[in-house]
DNA sequence: GAGTTTGAAACT
DNA sequence: CAGTTTCAAACTC
């Protein structure tokens, strides 16, 4: 997993950046870590400090020899050196050999600063049955890069769980089928003292990462964990687990003792004291991540990122990131993040279904999509979403029931498994989908006992929104098979991006609302992709969804890339409160504020564009074009209609208008415009403005207005009433008519009757005449005659209610 | 539906 | 910052 570049550290608000770090190895001795039990799982936030947990060597070597763990620096100038192995307990160098001396797995140290960490050694071919160890990690590695102060990413190598017996024997093998992922901080600033710890879960080892706290901050610290799944049996599958605990106001923390945020995977860094620290807790159950160890092949991984100034929702979207070419097994991070509150749980590749453990995956499988998390954020209005788009996964926003947070599950074209398995507890793998689904929500306290380790100090981009802030969205029900297969090895990144931004560097504050950061298509894993928050939401309206950018993923392994973007760039719940017009475009490219789609930060679908780049296939232009519209106005995405002056008006537009002709009375103006319907400001420089408080053309048109509207209404409740009328009608005749046996009496009128009716009249007049009665008096017989007719025919017709055959004259 | 009007956005 | 051009929506016929 990657985490924020140094250079788009720079870009994000202080709020977020302030803290995060990665723990840093070299910390690890005297400091203690946070058992995840002891976390506030529901608020994140800790009313004490945690006890310190100091027992990284006891779980480590108490778990499974073959767990691999690896954390750290790039900074420590003995790790940069070499690739080292660190057999046993001996450190490779110095600075690690606190952190991790008691490691009892062999790790190597990249060159550029990344330490793989193979319990068993990847390259080594001797690789132990499963049968003596309960989980084979052989051949599974985790690597976690993070950058430190130099930029190096440090990569951990975690053996995946459940490689086949037969394969990963040789480290030939395990390396073909090591799956990385990176982390990757973004802290440039060494003045930032973040920590990051990684905790991976195996069922052997069974440990949980926890964050350290100092007093001072923990308190605002909130630790949201993902994906946390407890482990019964040792043989259980190695789960990976990321906490990231933000402290809520990071400002409030003066220089390096801010917030710094905190990666717990397998092992838990540990914080000296006086660190506050952020948790990433990652949980990879199904971590079936092979060797690694070129950093290079990992694929990119994403961070949501968003900004915090603004209230907005973040969704953070990670997706796996795969290379096609590289038959990878997947890594499934589960990754909460609570920055100041719990925001970001984003989850990768899961192995298996919620409640079901997938088990050893080792053999390479092609990944199928995989289902990822999108978070919410706290009661902000807005939500931005940071896409990762590096690799071609199919993105699912799912919503766990009960749960705070927004899931996006991504899925990745490489390894899954295509049969569900049900889980024995042996067996089992855990996923970060797993623990999300089992949990239904972010905050799930792990049972095992974290380890700490400590990273580089990282500044963390990660935008937290709240969940309940996030729309709620009724996840379609998945088949059963869809979701076992998603979850199965699929690798999970965090959404930080491991390289610097391109040429493009947005201001990350000002990113149009609902905007998600993902690598570019074409630009490999550099680049971000911004996606509008809307579209998260159309995510969420489609089962599968692929990134049209990533043509990689498309390619591979023949799963579900189709793009389903909801009609009418709708969510639906968009589409209930607020009807987006498709835009018509035409030279614009939907790339400039001309096009309301771009204007308001959304992806044009269903629209009348012609060449439009306002979508996920040209990324790489619609950033230039924020990064263009944001340099000529910083506040060009943001809501045009705010709160007025005191005194004014609630609202009024940000800008204000210039109308010269329209008189502001007609939608050309943006005061006016329909669905604004607000006056013109002092700021606004109309000329013949008619668009004020007392203006009688306003009051005139805005009573004609509100009589066509009120119109409008009685017309089609006049409407709808008629039409339940006839309908009703409809509904009671019918049935009579057709059927004869109706209950109305003209039914009943069939030519027997009327024939019999002739008769009686005739049979009245012949009487009359018999008796010479004059015609007057004849007339009045007959008509009177034909009256008893009729009054007999109503008589049967009510008796035909319940004796349909009783019509007879 | 084609053409015109309008004003914001973009450009100079 | 002002003037001009471009653009797409709003409007008219």
């Amino acid at each position: 997993m990657e985490v924020v570049s140094p250079e788009l550290n720079s870009l994000l608000p202080e709020e977020i950046m302030d803290t995060e770090a990665i723990v840093v190895v070299e910390d690890l001795p005297g400091e203690t870590a946070v058992p995840v039990e002891e976390l506030e799982p529901e608020e994140g936030q800790q009313e004490a400090p945690l006890p310190m947990e100091t027992e990284l060597s006891e779980t480590l070597s108490s778990t499974n020899s073959g767990s691999q763990l690896l954390l750290a620096t790039s900074s420590s100038p003995a790790v940069k050196s070499a690739t080292a192995k660190l057999a046993g307990a001996k450190p490779a160098s110095p600075a690690l050999s606190t952190g991790l001396q008691k490691l009892t797995a062999p790790f190597t140290l990249s060159p550029n600063h990344q330490i793989i960490l193979n319990k068993v050694a990847a390259s080594s071919a001797e690789v132990k049955p499963a049968t003596t160890q309960v989980i084979k990690q052989e051949g599974q590695k985790l690597v976690v890069t993070t950058i430190g102060k130099a930029g190096q990413p440090i990569v951990l190598a975690l053996p995946h769980t459940s490689p086949k017996p037969g394969q990963a024997q040789t480290g030939g093998e395990v390396k073909a089928q090591s799956q990385q992922f990176k982390v990757v901080t973004i802290g440039s600033r060494t003045d930032l003292k973040p920590v990051v710890g990684v905790q991976a879960m195996s069922s052997a080892s069974q440990l949980l990462g926890t964050s350290q706290h100092s007093p001072l901050q923990a308190q605002q610290l909130k630790t949201v964990q993902i994906a946390k799944k407890t482990q019964t049996s040792s043989t259980g599958p190695m789960i990976t687990k990321f906490i990231i605990t933000k402290p809520v106001n990071s400002k409030g923390v003066s220089g390096q003792t801010s917030v710094s945020p905190v990666i717990a995977g397998r092992v838990l860094s540990q914080n000296p004291p006086g660190t506050p620290p952020r948790t990433i807790a990652i949980s990879d159950s199904v971590v079936s991540a092979t060797l690694n160890t070129t950093p290079q092949s990992i694929s990119s991984s994403k961070i949501a990122i968003s900004p915090l100034k603004s209230p907005s929702k973040l969704t953070v979207v990670s997706m796996a990131s795969q290379s096609p070419s590289s038959p990878q097994k997947p890594v499934g991070v589960p990754i909460n993040v609570a920055l100041g509150q719990p925001i970001l749980a984003v989850q990768q590749s899961a192995p298996s279904s919620p409640a079901k453990v997938v088990s050893n995956h080792s053999a390479p499988q092609t990944v199928k999509p995989v289902q990822t998390v999108a978070v919410g954020g706290v009661g902000t209005p807005q939500f931005k979403t940071i896409f990762p788009l590096a690799t071609s996964p199919n993105v699912q926003q799912i919503q766990v029931p009960g749960s705070r947070f927004h899931y996006v599950r991504l899925v990745t074209a490489s390894t899954a498994s295509s049969s569900p398995q049900t889980g024995s507890p042996s067996t089992n793998s855990h996923t970060l989908q797993t623990a999300i689904e089992m949990t239904g929500t972010c905050n799930m306290i792990p049972t095992a006992k974290p380890v700490m380790v400590n990273t580089t100090p990282v500044r963390m981009s990660v935008p937290i929104v709240p969940a309940q802030t996030v729309k709620q969205v009724v996840p379609k029900p998945l088949n059963a098979t869809s979701q076992i297969v998603t979850t199965s090895q699929a690798q999970q990144r965090l959404i930080m991006p491991a390289t610097p931004l391109p040429q493009i560097q947005p201001n990350l504050t000002s990113l149009p609302p609902g905007t998600v950061l993902a690598p570019a298509p074409g630009t490999g894993n550099v680049g971000y992709a911004v996606l509008p928050a809307q579209y998260v939401t159309q995510l969420q309206q489609s089962t599968f969804v692929s990134l049209a950018s990533n043509t990689s993923f498309a390619a591979s392994a023949g799963i579900q890339t189709q793009a389903r973007l909801p009609l009418n760039g709708l969510s639906p719940s968009d589409s209930a409160s607020r009807p987006r017009k498709p835009c018509n475009c035409t030279k614009s490219q939907c790339l400039k504020l001309y096009c309301d789609c771009f204007a308001n930060g959304e992806f044009c679908n269903n629209c009348n564009c012609t060449n439009c780049f306002n979508n996920l296939e040209h990324e790489t232009e619609r950033l230039k074009a924020i990064k263009a519209c944001l340099d000529r106005n910083p506040e060009a995405f943001k809501p045009k209609i705010g709160k007025g002056k005191e005194g004014e008006s609630d609202r009024r537009h940000s800008k204000g208008c210039n109308c010269k002709r329209s008189g502001c009375l007609k939608n050309y103006c943006e005061c006016y415009e329909i669905q604004a319907k607000i006056m013109c400001s002092s700021i606004c420089k109309c000329i013949g403005c008619k668009n004020f408080e007392e203006s009688p053309e306003r009051k005139t048109l805005m009573h004609l207005a509100d009589a066509a509207e009120v119109r409008v209404q009685q017309q089609t409740a006049a409407k709808t009433k008629l039409s339940s009328q006839i309908s009703d009608l409809l509904t009671r005749t019918t049935p009579a008519i057709t059927s004869g046996g109706g209950k109305l009496p003209y039914t009943f009128v069939t030519k027997d009757v009327a024939e019999a009716t002739c008769e009686c009249l005739i049979e009245e007049a012949e009487r009359a005449e018999l008796s010479h009665r004059p015609q007057a008096v004849a007339e009045r017989m007959i008509l009177e005659e034909f009256g008893r007719c009729l009054m007999r025919i109503i008589n049967s017709a009510g008796k035909a209610k319940t004796d349909p055959c009783s019509i007879n004259c």
